[in-house]
DNA sequence: TGTCAAAACATTGTCTGACAAAGATTGCAT
DNA sequence: ATGCAATCTTTGTCAGACAATGTTTTGACA
C-alpha cells in the first residue's frame, strides 16, 4: 500500500458514521481536510472534483456542502478561479445565522443593538489592552484623523481603527459580531443612503478616545464611545426623514 | 395563451436581470413565490421539480439554492416528506451569519458578549415597555419564582422572563440575536457541565428586576441585571476550574 | 364496518456525465 | 520583455437515473 493510497482511504468520508445525512458526514470530512493540509483563510481549497474524488463522493455532494459555507459566508468561489476560505473554519466552529426583517426601522434598530457592544468593548479594551495594542490604537487613530483631514475616503481607516480596539478587548466574539452586523447591512446598501458619509463629525472624537484607552481610563473610553454612537444615529435618523420625505 | 402558462411565464426566474449569478436570481425568485402563495412558516413548499419547471431551471439548481436556506435555518428538508420553511423569509429579509469558535473559553466569551446586551435590554425594558408589558414581566417573575421554590426546573421559566424582557424593548434584535447565541451552545452541551444549574443563586435577584424594570428605573434595572450576570459568570467560571481540576 | 399491514406513491438525497462560462496560464509573435 | 491569442482549469448549470425514506392508498381480515 502506497503512501496516497493510505491518506485517501483516512480522508474518505467514514459512511459508518453517518448516523446524521451523508451531508453532514461530508462537511466534516472536508473541514478534517482543511486542518490537515493548513489551509487558512484567503487559501484556496482544492478543486471539487479532486474534492470528490479524495473523499470518494460525488461532485454534486462536494458542490452542496461548500454550498451551505457559501451562505454562511465562510467561502467565496468563482468560476474558473477556484474557491478560497474566507473565514476561519475547524471542527470546532460553530455557526449561528441570525435572519431579521429589513425594514425602515432596522437600521435604527440594528444600531441599538451595536451600540451597548462597542461601549463594552472601548471598556475591556481600556481594560486589557496590552502595551503593543495600546499603540497600535494610537498609531490607527493618527492615521484616520490624517485622512480625514485630507478630505479624502476615511472609512477604511475608520474601520481599522475600531478593528484595533475589537482586538484590543481579547475577546473576538465582539469584534465578530460588530463586523458581521456592519457587513450585512454593507451587503445591501453600498453606502447607506447614497454618498453621505454619515458620522463624519465625530471623527474629531476619535483622538479622546483612543487615549482614553491607551491611558486605560475605562470610563472616559465608555463615555466618548457612547458620545460618538449618540452623533452617528442623530444622523442616521436625521437621513432616513430627509429621505423619507 | 392560458392561464396557466401565463402564470408560468410569469414565474421564471428573469435572465435579463441576472447579473448577479443565476443563484441569487433563483433565490428570488423562490421567494417572490412563497410570498404570492402565501407560505408561512411550518407550510410546506412545493417539490423541487415542481419548483424547477415553474421557475424554467434545473432541479440542481433549485436544489442549491434551498441548499443555502438550510445552511441559514430558513427550511427543513426531509427525504420523503417534503421541505417545510421554519422561519419567516420575505425579500426583506436578511440574513446575519456568525461563527465563531468554540474553545474552552468560548462560554465566558459568549457571556462577556451578552453581558451588555442583557444589560441594554433591561434598560430599553425599563425605558419603553407598554403597561401590558410591564405587568407580563411581573406575572412572569412570579411564576419564575413559584417554580424555584417549589425545587422544579426553573430555566423554562427563566427563559419566559427574560424573553418578556427583550419583548419589552421595542426592538426585537435584543431578543433575536441573545436567543441565538443561547440557543447555539445549547444545541452543543444539552446542559452544559452536565445537570449543574448555573445561577440558581440569582432567581431571587429577579424579583426586584422586575419591579425596577416595571417602575421605570432603568439605572436600578441595569444595575440588578449586572449583578445577576456577575453571578452567573462566578458560576461559569467555578465550574470551569472544576472541571479541570 | 373498523383496523392494520402491505403496496403504491411522492419527495428528497446521491450519483454520473456532459457542456457552458469565465478566470488563470501558457506560448507565440512582435 | 510585452501584449495578445489559444489553451487549460475550475466553478455553474443542466439532464437523467436510481436510492432512501416518509406519506397515502388499498385491501384483507376480523
Amino acid at each position: 500500500m502506497t503512501i496516497s493510497e493510505a491518506s485517501r482511504i483516512q480522508e474518505q468520508v467514514d459512511p459508518a458514521g453517518a448516523r446524521r445525512n451523508r451531508d453532514s458526514a461530508v462537511v466534516d470530512a472536508i473541514i478534517a481536510l482543511i486542518e490537515r493540509e493548513g489551509i487558512g483563510i484567503g487559501d484556496r481549497l482544492p478543486p471539487e472534483i479532486e474534492l470528490a474524488e479524495r473523499l470518494g463522493v460525488s461532485r454534486s455532494s462536494i458542490r452542496e456542502a461548500i454550498k451551505s459555507w457559501q451562505s454562511l459566508g465562510i467561502v467565496t468561489r468563482n468560476k474558473g478561479a477556484g474557491t478560497r476560505l474566507s473565514a476561519e473554519i475547524s471542527s470546532r466552529s460553530i455557526h449561528l445565522p441570525l435572519t431579521l426583517k429589513l425594514e425602515a426601522e432596522s437600521l435604527i434598530r440594528t444600531h441599538a443593538v451595536r451600540r451597548p457592544l462597542e461601549i463594552e468593548a472601548s471598556r475591556l479594551a481600556a481594560r486589557n489592552a496590552s502595551t503593543q495594542e495600546r499603540k497600535v490604537i494610537l498609531a490607527r487613530m493618527a492615521e484616520l484623523i490624517a485622512v480625514f483631514e485630507a478630505a479624502e475616503d476615511w472609512r477604511p481607516a475608520d474601520h481599522r481603527f475600531h478593528a484595533a480596539i475589537h482586538d484590543a478587548t481579547g475577546n473576538p466574539l465582539f469584534g465578530q459580531i460588530i463586523w458581521q452586523i456592519h457587513h450585512a447591512f454593507h451587503d445591501i446598501y453600498d453606502t447607506p443612503f447614497g454618498k453621505a458619509h454619515l458620522g463624519a463629525a465625530t471623527i474629531p472624537l476619535h483622538r479622546p478616545l483612543a487615549e482614553a484607552i491607551a491611558a486605560g481610563d475605562e470610563t472616559r473610553a465608555a463615555a466618548v464611545t457612547a458620545e460618538i454612537l449618540d452623533i452617528v444615529e442623530a444622523d442616521v435618523r436625521r437621513e432616513m426623514e430627509g429621505g423619507d420625505a
